[in-house]
DNA sequence: TGTAATTTGTTTCATTCGAAACGAATGTCA
DNA sequence: TGACATTCGTTTCGAATGAAACAAATTACA
């Protein structure tokens, strides 16, 4: 029975401390530079890949909360980043895409993202990156098993 | 000149995933049972291993801000789980400890802590879980290396 | 000394958060 | 059809957040 306890060496404090702390690494170099949020970054990238998506896809793929989707699509829509239209088969759903000015800016902000990374991924080396990556994913699954609301049945 | 950008795979985002997920796993053990939030099982578990140490130390340990570590203490001696005493050295400074009440949380709370991270790591390996530990030591070095706060000079 | 700068912890403030309530649209099923 | 349930997205509301202002205590240093 052990009674020593290190906060420091416990796992969800530990990923804690590197998520915000990269986030914000992060998002200091794009928000002042791009003028947009950690949410509505997501939410750029998300339509750089998959046009014509919902805000209930963006919730699903993205995981962030509806409200917090649903906040960062009206911003980017008065920032003329995005567009919406109407999903004529189903009025409910909103297919939301890139304008040419939400294209200009993820062309522009993904190569950021990616050099930022490299940076700091640089001292891992590619067997080291391909394991955390693997890692991380068995991470990612435990934690779906461990979130009975994604396991919902 | 890669056009594809995956968000899943971009590491602040999956670290982010990975600690909102855990640590909502876990408050959601403990908020019910013993009443205490996030920032307040910080405090607890930083008092459980250092005696009589004051806030910046506890804001310098578990980085956390000084508004919120300040707020958890008032609660945490509102709840009467740690108690103040001024230090005679240096009237700033107030050197908190916990009270026979928050020893008892602390007893209590540490090996569900426990338990709970071996449940969450249980499909790793000893050797993955080393290798896990590993990786995210460089990752935090490299964090503490990008973040120009910490390298005040 | 004494004055300015720094440190510590609290509080204020505007912002952000997510849970829940909500309206509108659609689906289900008798 | 009609009644009820569900889904999608917005909005409301109370709580939490962090940056900045702040008072009190200490330190630096001229």
């Amino acid at each position: 029975m052990a009674k020593e306890f290190e906060l420091e060496a416990f796992l969800p404090y530990r990923l804690n401390q590197l998520s915000t702390g990269f986030s914000h690494a992060f998002a200091d170099l794009y928000e002042s530079r791009f003028g947009i949020s950690v949410p509505e970054w997501r939410v750029i990238a998300t339509l750089g890949r998959y046009e014509d998506v919902s805000s209930r896809e963006i919730c699903d793929s993205t995981k962030m909360d509806k409200s917090k989707v649903s906040r960062a699509v009206t911003r980017l829509i008065a920032a003329k980043l995005i567009a919406r239209e109407v999903n004529p088969d189903d009025a409910r759903l909103i297919r939301l895409k890139l304008t040419a000015k939400g294209r200009k800016l993820h062309r522009e902000i993904v190569p950021l993202a990616k050099a930022w990374e490299e940076r700091v991924l640089a001292g891992l080396s590619d067997k080291d990156r391909k394991r955390l990556s693997k890692l991380l994913s068995k991470l990612e699954e435990s934690l779906s098993k461990a979130q009975p609301k994604a396991a919902a049945e």
